[in-house]
RNA sequence: GCGCCUGUAGCUCAGCUGGAUAGAGCAACGGACUUCUAAUCCGUAGGCCAGAGGUUCGAAUCCUCUCAGGCGCGCCA
């Protein structure tokens, strides 16, 4: 069944151009010592160029010893191709084709059977992938810092399930680490400073509001009764306690942003078996070594710059340890890629988990990582100040109520991972035409609109769709029918942010099409295709918002 | 010092595996609602794609170097 009628024109329009080569040669019109094994062909940037082009002939033309012009005449007459109306040369030499418009009829009728599952692919043909994202500690609320990692993550799953790859969402807990122990000292503290001592919290201790509403939570479950405790269970008590609920706090915020994980891995299940295990791996390969008292990885001999520790002088495992033992966890899980998305903070860390994956014996490019660059808060057109030392950083959960979960997923995605990103809090929160997010939600509510004021007797049933000739329709069209395509791009190149541009533009060919035709007029037949095409357009602006995760609403 | 990311219109950014006259939004200016939602649309203006070399039919895109900004370079996690 076809689900991307454009790919299929493409891969047809591919085929044709090679058959015209084959056919020239035959007839004597042309000499090539060998027909090209990829053609390229592209949706030229100007309209006025169709809505092909094909470089072919430059690309040919030295091979062939002849003009690039003279060349695209030859393939241009022995082109056969019936969804072609005409195809001229342009330029330096390119060859520009105008389809018929069927293809565009097809495709409406193509989203109107599909529905919801419009965008959907075979791309991915079922591979196995696991995205692991956030993966923050769980000593602190989830702050700004991380919620772009988050919807980065969410947003690249949902796309790659739809484009037909098999996703598993993944939070790692780094659970095990002192700093566990830290966060359980320091509820204790607040816990006995809110019973009546005196404290003086000392420095290398969490001393941020949420502490107290811990012990709080604390002394509502025990009451004073710790206190009559050994010091040892006091803190693991504690520690404990304070563990569930800031991975509860963690959970709800991310549940509340309407992300979802399929799996929550704890970095306790690795100590000591898996880690051991996975360092015995590497040793029985020749990759481990012991110098200075301390355990080492030969990470140079894949590219890292420096050896690393892996367990220490004092006999306790480096991070790097428990994460070597967590992605040999992964690896053995079967999943064709695993992909890591990490704040820019970490890139740093990539040759040496590229080089722990090449020691196991994989590919690795198994691992891929993306690096999600710095958020900037800007609020009056000026940054918001965060520091982590001075405690003063802004919660996700802060962001997300000031400016709706709709828009902050939407500016969290909007530009490419890349590029550091400057988040306008004050434009995020406008309900007005500046920003995107009601932008592209006001194209839906308006199709709502329309559709509610048309009659209930009238349906779009037999209708004409060639009468749908407007250069606003085509626009509109084309747009709809690029749909899978972008999800496609996306999920190849790992970047999300394509299908928010993709969603702005649709908009924009939606609000050009509203400005230009009516849909309730007096000749029923083109009120007919008309309506045929917005509920067509509806079904695209559902599939987008729904991919983005971000509501469609029926009324603004 | 080394590594990664970035540098495109006044501002924020797109520009896919190299293609034709480098785009969008905001801001500025001028227009369009007795008509399905004006949270919309149309038009005008705005550019040495940081700089210099190279690769080729063709470079914002690929390579080298320089400059500027961000982030890293632990027996921390």
């Amino acid at each position: 069944m076809v689900k991307n009628l454009l790919s299929k024109i493409e891969n047809e329009l591919k085929a044709g151009l090679q058959a015209a080569l084959k056919s020239a040669v035959a007839k004597g019109n042309l000499i090539l010592d060998e027909f090209p094994d990829e053609i390229t062909v592209e949706v030229p940037r100007e309209k006025e160029h169709g809505d092909y082009a094909t470089n072919l002939a430059l690309v040919l033309a030295s091979r062939a010893k002849m003009a690039p012009r003279k060349l695209a005449e030859i393939i241009v007459e022995e082109l056969e191709l019936d969804f072609v109306e005409k195809a001229h040369i342009a330029g330096p030499g390119f060859i520009n084709f105008l389809f018929r418009k069927d293809w565009l009829y097809d495709n409406l009728r193509l989203i109107n059977e599909l529905g919801d599952h419009y965008g959907e692919l075979d791309y991915g043909k079922g591979e196995r992938v696991q995205i692991e994202f956030v993966s923050a500690n769980p000593t602190g609320p989830l702050h700004v810092g991380h919620s772009r990692g988050a919807v980065v993550g969410d947003i690249l799953a949902r796309i790659m399930e739809t484009a037909g790859y098999d996703v598993s969402k993944e939070y790692y807990i780094n659970d095990a680490g002192n700093q566990m122990e830290i966060l359980g000292q320091s509820t204790l503290l607040r816990y006995r400073e809110a019973l009546g001592e005196d404290i003086v919290m000392p420095e290398n201790v969490y001393a941020g509001d949420y502490v107290k509403e811990i012990a709080n939570g604390l002394i509502e479950k025990h009451g004073e009764s710790l206190l009559d405790k050994p010091e040892g269970e006091q803190l693991e008590i504690s520690t404990e306690y304070a563990y569930q609920s800031m991975l509860d706090n963690i959970k709800n915020d991310l549940a509340v942003f309407g992300i979802e994980f399929d799996s929550w891995f704890s970095e306790r299940k690795l100590h000591p078996d898996k880690i051991e295990e996975a360092i015995a791996v590497l040793k029985e390969k020749g990759y481990i070594y012991e110098k200075e008292d301390a355990i080492w990885f030969a990470a140079t001999e894949f590219g890292d710059d420096k050896d690393r520790v892996i367990i220490k002088s004092d006999g306790a495992p480096t991070y790097l340890a428990a994460d070597m033992a967590y992605h040999l966890d992964k690896l053995e899980r079967g999943f064709a890629k695993l992909i890591n998305v990490w704040g820019a903070d970490h890139h740093g860390y990539i040759p040496r988990m590229k080089a722990v994956v090449e020691a196991f014996g994989y590919d690795r490019d198994t691992l891929e990582v993306i690096v999600v660059q710095m958020v900037t808060l800007l609020r009056d057109g000026k940054k918001v100040p965060m520091s982590k030392r001075a405690g003063s950083f802004v919660t996700m959960q802060e962001v997300n109520e000031e400016v709706g979960i709709d828009a902050a997923r939407y500016f969290y995605i909007m530009r490419s991972t890349d590029s550091h990103f400057d988040f306008d809090l004050d434009l995020a929160k406008e309900e007005s035409a500046n920003n995107p997010v009601y932008y592209v939600q006001y194209a839906h509510a308006r199709i709502h609109s329309i559709l509610a004021n048309i009659e209930q007797d009238f349906t779009e049933e037999g209708a004409d769709l060639t009468v749908l000739t407007d250069e606003a329709e085509i626009d509109l069209m084309k747009l709809l029918a690029y749909f899978p395509e972008e999800v496609k791009l996306s999920a190849a190149s790992r970047e999300p942010h394509h299908i928010t541009s993709y969603a702005s533009e649709l908009a924009t060919a939606f609000h050009g099409f509203y400005n230009n035709c009516r849909v309730i007029t007096e000749d029923d037949e083109l009120s007919r295709a008309r309506l045929y095409l917005v509920r067509a357009a509806r079904q695209v602006f559902k599939n987008v918002l729904n991919l983005l995760g971000i509501t469609a609403p029926d009324q603004m």
